[in-house]
Formats: C-alpha cells, structure tokens, sequence
DNA sequence: TAATTCGCTAGACCGA
DNA sequence: TCGGTCTAGCGAA
C-alpha cells in the first residue's frame, strides 16, 4: 500500500494493549479533524546495570520468564564506565512483571529506566513536542515515521461543558439524581434540558437519555481539540459516567472511540480522554497558583471569573435551582438554562486565556495538555531533565528510595539572607534586585550535580564562599538546559519590546518567556526536592551560599559608596538615597556593580520611592522582616507581609490599615492616620460595621478530626459541618466573631449564618483592627491608648 | 501525592 | 489569670 503523508498538532500520545502487546496512539490534529496513527514497532523498554555483557547475558537466559514477562530483545550498551543491556518487551504489563522478577537476581546491579511511563518514553525518544506540529508518514493507520516541526501552529479550539444536576435539599448523588440542563459552549452555544423556559435558546429533550445523547452528540459535531470542563476531573465527567451508564448511552468522547478513563491523580481522580485533551480549567489554575503564574485566593468559579475576567456571575445556588426545577416550566428554567450556559462560556474563555501558557509549558517540557495542566512543578521540571538527559546519551538516575528520601529531609538548606530592616519612616529610596538570582548563579558558576567536586587545578577559582567548588571547563547539565532557557527568554523579550501587544504573535511569544520563566524558577526548588532524581544538597547549597555572598556584597558596597543599605531579602538591597545624592547615583552604582558581577548575573533597579516605613515585630524590639510600605513615584503604595496582603484578617482591619499607610507615606499627615484609625474603631463600638468587613477568610489544611489545636475556622467549620455543612481539606472557611461563647474559637461561627450586627466589637477592635495600626502608629510616636482614648501623643518610652 | 527556606503572628493549650 | 510553648496558617522571595 501505498504511503501517505500529512501534518498537524500533535494532541495525544497514549497506548493500549491488545492480545499482550501494547501498541503506541498518536493523535494529531489535522485539517482533517483529529487522526489516529498507531506504531506498533516501538516497544517497552527498560535497562539492567550488569558487571559483563557475556556472564549477564548468559544469567539472563537462565532467569525464567516465559509467557508471564517474555523479553523479546536484549542489546548491549554502554554509558561512561557503566555497562548495561537493554531489555525490550511486547507488552508495558511484562516490563513490569519482569523488572519487579530481576530486582532480585544477582548478576544484576541496578535496574534503571523501568519507571518511564510507556507514551512519555516514546514522546521522549522521537523527539517530538506535544501541542507542537509534527510531520508524519503513515501506511493506513500505520505509522511509518514522524518528525517535529517548526511553526504553522494551528489554531486549537476549546469546547467547554457543564452538568446542572438536581440537588434536593443535600449535595446531588449520581446514582439517584439526575442531569437537569447541560450546556456546552464552543463556537456555537447550546443548553439542554427536559423542562421548557420562555425565552432563551434551549434545546428541549425527551429524556435525560437524550439529554446525555445530544450534548455527546453536539460535542462530536463541533470537533473541538479541547473539552473544558470546570471540576470535570471530580463531578462533571465521573457524574456524566454514572447517569449515562444508568441511561445505556455510550459516551463516546474520545478520538478512539474509547471511553472515558478514570486515572488516580493527587487525592482525587482525573478524567482523561484520548486524543482530544480533557482540560480540567479548575486543576489547570490549582497548577498555575502553584507555579505562581495565577494569583488567585478562592477558586470557585464565580471568584475567579471576577479575579480573572473582571466579570460578576451571578451564583445559582443549589437550592434555588431545585426550587426552580419543582416549580416546573417557565422563566425559572430560563435562568436555569443561562446560569448553566453562562458556567460553561466562562470556563471556555478562562481556558482560552491560558491555552497559550499552556501549550508552550506542555511543548517545553514535552508532555500533553491533559499532563500539564494537572502537573507538579517536579514533574515539569523532571520531564524536562529526562527529555535533556535522553537527549544527550545519558541513563536516568533512578527515583530515591524512601529511607534515602526521609534522609534528605533531615538535611535541610540554608536558604537566603534576609537583612534586619532599620525600623522607622525613610525618604527617598531605591529598590535593586538581581533578576532571576538563583537560576543566573547556576549558569554563572556551572552547578550541576556532575560538575561538583572538579578536580581540575583551574576549577579551583569557582569555589562557593562554604567551599563547593564546581567545574569550569565542561559545561554541566543542568546549566546548559537553564541557559538554553535563559538565552531564548532573552531573545524573545527583547523582541517583545518591538511588537504590538496585541498582536497574536506577542501573545504566543509572552506566553513562551513566560513558560521559561516559570521552569527556570523552579529548578533550585527540584535540586533541594527530597523526592527529585537529580537532588543535590551541594548544588542547593552553594546556590543559596553564592546568593547571600553577592547580596551582602551588593549592601557593603553600597554603604562605601554612600548610600543608607536599609534592608534586603534574598535578591534585593533596599538603599536610602542621602541628601548629597541623586538618583543618577544609583544608577552608575549599579553599572559599576554589574561591570563585577560574572557570567549572565544581573543587578536591576526595580525602582524609586519617595517614602517607605518598617516597622518593629510584636515579640521583641528589632524591626520585622518581609513587611514594609513602600510609596511609589506614582503615587502607588507597595504593601508587603502586612496584614493587608493577608486574607485571614478581617476587611475592617486590612482596609484600615491600607488608609493609614496611604495617609502616612503619601501626604505625611500622620494627625489624619490616627483620625481613621479612631472613626473605625467608633464605627465598629457602634455596632455599625458591615459582615463583609468582618470576615476572616482561612483554610482548612487537614481532615477536622486530625487537629489538635481547634483555632477559630476549625471550631466555625466544625460546627457548620454538624449543621450539614459540606466542608472538608480544602475548603476556606469564612468566618465572623460573634458574642456568643467564651473562647475565640467557641465565638466563631460561619459568616453566614451570622446576623448583621451580631459580632463582639471588642474583638474586632482589639485583635483586628488596633494590631494592624499599632506597630504604624508607633513609629509615628502615637500608642494603642492614644487610639482608643484619644490621648494625646505620648513619648515613645511611655510604650508598653 | 509532594519545588525550596525564612519569617511573622494568632490563638490554643498547659501548668503554676 | 498569667506566661511560656506549641500548632497552625500565610506570605516573601
């Protein structure tokens, strides 16, 4: 038969195996629609570590294996002074049968390699680039070879869904419940349900068989790349599964024709489809909070549509929408039918959003969308390596065993320098910072976990200042990835500055410095990782060591050249600009410093202020670390590690806050903070605040049972979950002080079941709002007294 | 199942 | 009721 050719976005690399052999599937999205190639020549493989080709060899043939984990091919290879064979099999169920067999054989010496997932081998070894475009040959369905290219990225679309399901009066259960209204939302809109509205657009059903019938149906003709879903991996696919089951309908979603796939993934379970890639928008952001690419608090959708749309949702609770479906036909089912097809847009458009990021950090790291959206910074960094690795002819080190893992965790790093802060109101100061400080030590002074402990004379000059010293004429492994990185992050930013932002280009091309940005932070974090397979304590602590030297460097030398060094944390040196000084000053300063620094190292100035403050802690006297105001030229305040920033303290406290910080640092009228700071605490003595500005907003980190402390929001969370309250690890418990108990914590109750005006005053002003002026007003010459009895100033040793 | 360390603060808990 | 210690959570970098 003749060979074909064609070419398009790879989606999918998956397998399954069929009469004991398991057979690759690659899914590329074509202009054809989404096709199915299959390799049935690439096989399962792992390495044995043997100490001679002939005795292993011969040892082998001995070791019984047969029909349980038949290796059909052996071949030699070597790596440095490693000798090893490579054993292949026909299914990924023998390579397991086999490597847990020759675990305890004794001509081998170590087993490496046997841990690579089947797909993230043969993506790996192909060099290809999911979400990236390849070239293939195919005979039939057969693949004959397939090549990753360069540009033409098709344009991938998103098709997102979302399940109502009836909830009378408790959480909806799929084996009594059914599906009310499912929409879907893709190029074209669509709502089903069973039950008729007025006006809106909805496709009325018989049945919720054919409710489930139609929206599989619906998906099928819209062809999207990509099925959104928000929470999909624990309710709408899981749901979906059961209901359908129940109504004998085949939910065939994926590009196989397969069925849905239930994997274990975290504590929960994931959905995964082939080829068409299931995207979890809600798992999608915990990864992107994670990775600190999405600044997000609560993850409901309605809070993040306002955090990352700029939109208010309204909330459909689920008993409104029982009611609704009760009371039958009409206008009800109208705002039913909208609020399900309003969920289903927005998660669309938040996963359209971040489509770009995504698919460059899958293309990257060389994993699938529906990988990387549900993936660790270990993994991504992990894959990454193994990718690297492969690449250049090296075998994987093999994953820590647990008493090694528990080890590393005994020792822990030193981590960076954090500088006492001089305490007290400053003008005129200027910020610096090394950009990405740890990567650009790594690529100055070649660490890698190879490159320790080179014992060449000339290498002796790049010694850490507690003494690792690390090769200077072989470039290490994980420099070169970092500055492959950082040279193309550089590269591409420098571009940016010439584009128009809104541009396409730009915004794939942001996307992509972004996406490096993300993993080259990461990588200190994977080497100090206990779980990582390239751990290095040295590398982590010559980092972290190199780190502190350049920052108290960059302080002294500041202080010779006349400047105030206030304050610094980790990466930075905060200076006060003196009298006799200007801002030009500061600038040829950094040059001069910068002229030093080796290899990519880079000291900016983030910035001017024209006046700052830090404060002293509770405990003690000395000035408090990572939290400081800073006033910008622009007028825009810089609140940091205060109880601002901080959501388990109530509104009336951090707003207050807020003001007298702003009252302070922007028009110096410190008579004005403490009128504010007064009227609020009158206001709350009045009993006249607001339980939205009374809430206190925290997590619940471990199941209730398991606490041994019972703090504020575990006692409110435990006794809403005696009221049939759904709150479990997870869950952030919003929280009022009331009357009513003695304790704080027996005073605390859910906020909504808080009536207005039913707080204790006392607590809000005692340990909100006067503990987050206090430390302010005192640098100001004005004690908590003064606040509340509107004494006059007091001398600062009157303090208590 | 899991990237790191440093630092601050609240409030329970416990014994005197 | 007091003060010290411990648990817990969150933020900075």
């Amino acid at each position: 038969m003749a060979s074909a050719k064609g070419r398009g976005t790879l989606l999918d690399v998956s397998y399954k195996t069929k009469s004991n052999s398991s057979e690759i599937q690659i899914f590329v999205s074509t202009e054809n629609g989404i096709i199915e190639l299959r390799d049935g020549k690439f096989k399962p493989y792992f390495y044995i570590i043997i100490d001679g080709f002939e005795e292993a060899e011969k040892a082998l043939n001995k070791t019984k294996t047969p029909d349980k984990a038949e290796i059909i091919k052996t071949e030699r290879a070597e790596f440095g002074e490693e000798k090893a064979l490579r054993l292949f099999f026909n299914s990924t169920k023998d390579l397991s049968e086999a490597r847990d067999l020759l675990k305890e054989e004794s001509y081998v010496v170590e087993r490496r390699e046997y841990d690579i997932p089947f797909a993230k081998r043969y993506i790996i070894d192909k060099d290809i680039e999911p979400m990236g475009d390849v070239e293939f040959e195919c005979d039939g369905k057969e693949l004959v070879s397939i090549k990753r290219i360069e540009g033409g990225k098709e344009n991938l679309s998103i098709g997102a869904f979302d399940l109502e399901t009836l909830a009378p009066g408790r959480f909806s259960d799929a084996t009594k419940d059914p599906i009310i209204t499912a929409a879907y939302s893709g190029k074209k809109d669509f709502v089903f349900s069973t039950k008729k509205g007025l006006k809106e657009k909805i496709k009325v059903v018989k049945s919720e068989k054919e409710l489930i019938e139609k929206l599989v149906e619906t998906i099928n003709q819209e062809k999207p790349e990509i099925i959104a879903s928000y929470n999909g991996d624990s309710f709408d696919f899981p749901y979906l599964k059961e209901r359908a089951e129940r109504a004998g309908v085949e939910l065939f979603l994926s590009s196989d024709k397969s069925k849905p796939a239930f994997k274990k993934s975290g504590r929960g379970e994931a959905a995964r489809l082939k080829g068409v890639q299931h995207l979890d928008v809600f798992k999608m952001l915990l990864t992107l909070r994670k990775l600190g690419a999405a600044d997000l608090v609560r993850m409901d959708l309605e809070s993040v549509c306002a955090a990352l749309l700029g939109e208010e949702k309204e909330k459909l609770s689920a008993e409104d929408s029982y009611e609704i479906w009760k009371s039958g036909e009409g206008k009800g089912i109208d705002r039913l039918a909208k609020y399900n097809l309003e969920d289903s847009d927005s998660t669309r458009r938040i996963g359209e959003l971040y489509l770009p990021l995504m698919s460059e950090l899958s293309r990257t790291v060389r994993m699938t969308l529906y990988d990387t959206s549900r993936a660790s910074a270990s993994i991504l960094i992990e894959q990454l390596l193994l990718k690297k690795s492969s690449a250049e002819g090296l075998l994987f080190p093999n994953k820590p065993r647990e008493f090694e893992v528990k080890q590393r965790m005994m020792q822990r790093i030193k981590g960076g320098f954090v500088k006492e802060p001089k305490r007290g109101l400053h003008e005129n100061i200027a910020v610096l910072d090394f950009s990405s400080l740890y990567p650009t030590i790594i690529i100055s002074h070649n660490i890698s976990p190879e490159t320790f402990k080179c014992e060449h004379e000339s290498c002796k000059k790049n010694i850490s200042p507690e003494g690792h010293c690390f090769c200077t004429q072989q470039e290490g492994f994980f420099t070169s990835i970092l500055k492959e990185l950082y040279t193309k992050r550089m590269k591409i930013k420098k571009k940016l500055k010439t584009m128009d932002k809104k541009n396409k280009e730009y915004k794939m091309l942001n996307a992509r410095q972004m996406s490096f940005k993300i993993l080259m932070n990461s990588f200190y974090g994977y080497l100090g990782y206990a779980r990582s397979r390239w751990y290095s304590r040295d590398c982590g602590a010559a980092i972290t060591a190199w780190s502190r030297q350049y920052v108290q460097q960059v302080g002294k030398r500041a202080e010779e050249a006349g400047f105030e060094w206030i304050y610094g944390d980790t990466d930075s040196a905060f200076l006060k600009i003196p009298k006799e000084k200007t801002e030009k000053d500061v600038k040829s300063f950094v040059k001069e410093i910068n002229s030093e620094l080796p290899g990519v190292m880079n000291l900016e100035l983030e910035g001017f202020f024209s006046r700052g403050i830090f404060v002293t802690k509770k405990v003690d006297e000395t000035a408090a670390k990572k939290r400081y105001a800073l006033m910008g030229k622009n007028n825009r305040m810089k609140i940091v590690g205060f109880e601002y920033v901080r959501r388990d303290w109530a509104k009336i406290a951090r707003e207050t806050q807020r003001q007298v910080l702003e009252a302070v640092l922007r028009d110096g009228d410190t008579k004005k903070a403490v009128k504010i700071a007064r009227e609020v605490i009158s206001r709350l003595q009045e009993g006249k605040a607001d339980n939205s500005e009374l809430t206190i907003m925290t997590q619940i980190k471990k199941s209730l049972a398991k606490y041994e402390s019972i703090g504020p929001h575990v006692s409110a969370a435990k006794k809403a979950v005696a009221k049939g309250k759904d709150l479990g690890v997870g869950s952030i418990i919003s929280y009022i002080i009331t009357k009513k108990g003695k304790t704080i914590s027996e005073r605390a109750e859910l906020a909504e079941y808080v009536e207005q005006g039913d707080y204790d005053p006392k607590y809000y002003i005692e340990n909100q709002v006067i503990p987050a002026v206090k430390h302010i007003m005192r640098e100001l010459g004005y004690d908590a007294e003064d606040l509340i009895h509107g004494g006059k100033q007091k001398t600062l040793g009157s303090f208590s």
